[in-house]
DNA sequence: GGGCAGACTAAGCGCTCGCTCACCCTCGGC
DNA sequence: GCCGAGGGTGAGCGAGCGCTTAGTCTGCCC
């Protein structure tokens, strides 16, 4: 409620649930050198550096540089999965909830675009369990998106071709915001929601 | 027109003016690894593994890695621009070269999956100065399609509030399908095209 | 104030990286 | 048949990697 949002490095958020006060600091300057370099070009003494600690303080909290990127990973998956529920849960009609799910969500890829870029594309360096540990969460993700396309669908709002294409379409294109958007930009956050809310309810064919 | 597009290793193309052959094969061992496990992630060895020749031989053809890299990214491009240039100069309305310009795009980027994934994803691991290259390219893609949406607005066509935003939405659509396309997935890129190119006259308020 | 647990560091191990170098084939011109 | 040039190789360099270990510092219980 009262967390922190934003640091010298960017956008934080969440991350107040990581309990030693020093993993929390390497948590945050590994997504940092995550998002700036890929997880491949960072080292260990980088993040270390950035946390102000020497490179040996990481493997006292972490066992290896992976299960840096697999909390990450986790933490950032359960926050994008908890913002699709929210708006998919909510009352209202289909295309109030999804215009809600698609800002919201985008909101948080462009105001939060450094957590992310890690978390949706660095996906791959994860080893094969954590992997897919992760791509359950990402398939609940897509399964509150195409709940709300088939409710509107059901109820006549939406006129749709092909449900699960157009879902995987809307959840692309907000998914997307985390690769281009920059904060130096012509846009705010709040702005890319709001067109982008626009633009997918034109794509199901929600009315005028 | 009749240029090969599939070889062993998944889609090729255009790679023929790569005119020394064993440069040519290492070019295309190192798009595959590149889009399987990274730039960062791939060692030239693996490289010149895949195209059958010793981790030296590499140096003969490249200065660095990172030239393969560019190399890549600059043909990349270049055909990219080419795709859409010949969308957005052919004859017809605006709603027909915009949904051209998608549908053909989509293609590349679902068919040519690895090229696309390279040209992409990896621009961050070139130097500034390369990088700058690429980006100019990258400018007169967004340009050819704000052509079209511009034009469709100026005739009436299309109804759409904010140009800008709306063409870099489209292109975004677009380019993250190579992120997220499987081969052994439900679709063709045929079909990815043609469902697309019906979501972009959507969001421009076309037709209908 | 002695002892001990936990947080942290300096030093460095073993390995693999991008890249180089000394050498070796093969082949066309004479 | 000898020569030179260009494409190729095996071995290995210096550097930097992820990670470990022996030891130091600090604070707290008794």
């Amino acid at each position: 409620m009262s967390t922190a949002e934003e640091t010298a490095g960017g956008e934080t958020s969440a991350w107040g649930e990581v309990t030693p006060d020093a993993a929390r600091r390497l948590l945050i300057a590994a997504v940092e050198a995550f998002a700036e370099r890929g997880y491949h070009a960072t080292t260990t003494r980088d993040i270390a550096g950035r946390a102000g600690m020497s490179p040996a303080a990481l493997y006292i909290h972490y066992k290896t540089k992976e299960e840096l990127l697999h909390r990450i990973s986790r933490i950032g998956h359960e926050k994008a999965l908890d913002i699709l529920r929210v708006a998919a849960r909510r009352e209202g009609t289909a295309a109030e909830r999804l215009a809600d799910a698609v800002s919201s969500f985008v909101r948080w890829h462009a105001g939060g675009r450094t957590t992310a870029r890690v978390v949706q594309y660095e996906l791959d360096s994860l080893g094969p369990d954590a992997r897919e540990e992760i791509l359950a969460l990402r398939r609940q993700c897509d399964a509150e998106v195409r709940g709300i396309v088939e409710d509107g669908v059901a109820s006549g709002e939406f006129d749709v071709l092909d449900v699960k294409g157009t879902t995987l379409a809307v959840l692309s294109l907000c998914i997307d915001v985390a690769r281009w958007f920059n904060v130096d930009g012509p846009w705010t956050p709040d702005e890319v929601g709001a067109l982008y809310a626009d633009l997918v309810l034109r794509m199901v064919g929600a009315g005028k």
